[in-house]
DNA sequence: AGGTATTCACATGAAACTATTCTCTGAGTTAGG
DNA sequence: TAACTCAGAGAATAGTTTCATGTGAATACCTGT
């Protein structure tokens, strides 16, 4: 019999952490260093809002891992807090990415509605009567100002364009006791190319660009953070250094730098070492992207998995850059043999530009002129993944 | 030789279609008074 | 007559297909030397 006692009861003495949870990605921590300046700057646009007077609706734009999420919806609970009394205020929060909950006009206003207390059908109702039933509940709830902070709106308004928007702001003309306040947060700086002019007028009266933490502020964040996760002697300054390095090589992603020292830590843990040495740090980096990558290619739909396939042993074949063409050949043949209908050229198209947009392949688009045009592919997935890949793909194909 | 026009093999865009899931409405049915 | 059932119309959504248009440069075709 395994010793399995020795195992769960020697677990705690191993551990290295002290308070995981820390390190994780939705953990907000009591003081966000850094951003002192960005959180008075949100704080003094939506103060006025304290005194029930509408304020300029807001923008902030910065890249992932850069503190937004955090330094508004810190300002949201203060508002919150302050406001608990008077009610002279509501702040709701909502991410416009989450998949099959907010991604889409109806389902961001049923998702307000449930958070105001209502509810609407999953699907059923026609869009207006979404509105007609969002406008009804915000009407009769007591508070004068309604801040609305939509995070990634940017994914938001790709998918549903623009009048999403536009009808937001509208609505304040249509609501009589109560105004709404928009907080959008993007990711893309470019956000604003890609709004139409009027609505943009009517919408981005303040805006708010987060910089990208420096390799030195990104130590000060990882080290404070690590004092409170790991016990003490565990991570070394030299560490935590190389970890900022990693990361601010990354346009400055705070929250990729926390990932890495977590998983650092948890790869030291499980080989019993005392400590998180440099070469921690690279094995999770690799798991990190490791783990990335075979999550991916598990969980996409079956026809993505047979069109991988085919550029995968294309690839293996030709060991060079490949074209659609070939791909496209390839794969029908492999939908017969899998027993799948294999969808048009349009569509194999679009399905390689999201890989290219995954990470998985470089495709770039080339003229071979009489030849015509086409994408030139190469396959992204590192080398030593490359077998585990296809083994997971022959899995799902039943190859 | 130098300049234009063609042409290929897709890329890219827009619209329309399909299947699924769900609501709402009103006609028909049923059970109780 | 009120309550109930159930089919049909209409929506939202995801994933496609259909139709249409765009495009970069190698090559064919001129042109005038």
């Amino acid at each position: 019999m395994a010793d399995l006692d020795k195992i769960f009861n020697s677990v705690g003495d191993r551990t290295l952490f002290k308070n995981k949870i820390i390190l994780q990605a939705n953990y907000s921590p009591e003081n966000i260093p850094h951003r002192d300046q960005q959180i008075e700057h949100i704080a003094s646009i939506l103060a006025p809002s304290l005194l029930g007077q509408k304020t300029s609706n807001l923008f902030i734009y910065g890249k992932t891992g850069t503190g937004k999420t955090l330094s508004v919806q810190h300002v949201a609970n203060e508002l919150t807090r302050r406001a608990k009394e008077t009610k002279v205020l509501r702040v709701e929060y909502l991410n416009c990415k989450l998949k099959k909950v907010a991604d889409t006009e109806y389902r961001i206003l049923a998702e307000l509605i449930k958070k105001l207390g209502g509810s609407v059908p999953a699907t059923g109702l026609p869009t207006d009567q979404v509105y007609r039933r969002f406008v009804d509940l915000l009407e009769v709830s007591e508070e004068k100002l309604f801040i609305l902070i939509l995070d990634e709106i940017d994914q938001a308004v790709k998918k549903i364009s623009d009048e999403f928007l536009y009808n937001l702001t509208r609505l304040n003309s249509e609501l009589g006791n109560i105004q709404i306040i928009l907080v959008g947060i993007s990711n893309d700086l470019r956000f604003l190319d890609m709004i139409d002019q009027r609505v943009r007028s009517s919408l981005s009266e303040e805006e708010l660009v987060f910089p990208p933490y420096n390799a030195l502020q990104l130590q000060e964040i990882l080290k404070e953070r690590a004092d409170q996760a790991f016990k003490s002697e565990v991570v070394s300054d030299g560490v935590i250094a190389k970890c900022a390095a990693f990361a601010a090589r990354e346009h400055g992603d705070a929250r990729r730098a926390l990932d890495l020292l977590r998983v650092a830590g948890e790869i030291a843990e499980r080989g019993s070492h005392s400590s998180i040495d440099i070469k921690h740090m690279d094995m999770a980096n690799d798991k990190i992207e490791r783990d990335k990558i075979l999550e991916i290619i598990e969980t996409e739909p079956k026809q993505f998995q047979v069109v991988l396939y085919a550029i995968i042993q294309l690839i293996d074949e030709t060991k060079e850059a490949i074209f659609t063409g070939d791909i496209y050949s390839r794969y029908s043949e492999l939908c017969k043999k899998v027993h799948v209908d294999a969808l048009t050229q349009r569509r194999v198209s679009d399905i390689l530009a999201e890989f290219d947009m995954l990470g998985l392949i470089n495709a770039r688009v080339i003229s071979k002129g009489r030849q015509g045009r086409m994408r030139e592919i190469r396959l992204a997935i590192p080398e030593n993944l490359l077998a585990r890949a296809k083994e997971i793909l022959k899995n799902a194909l039943d190859l």
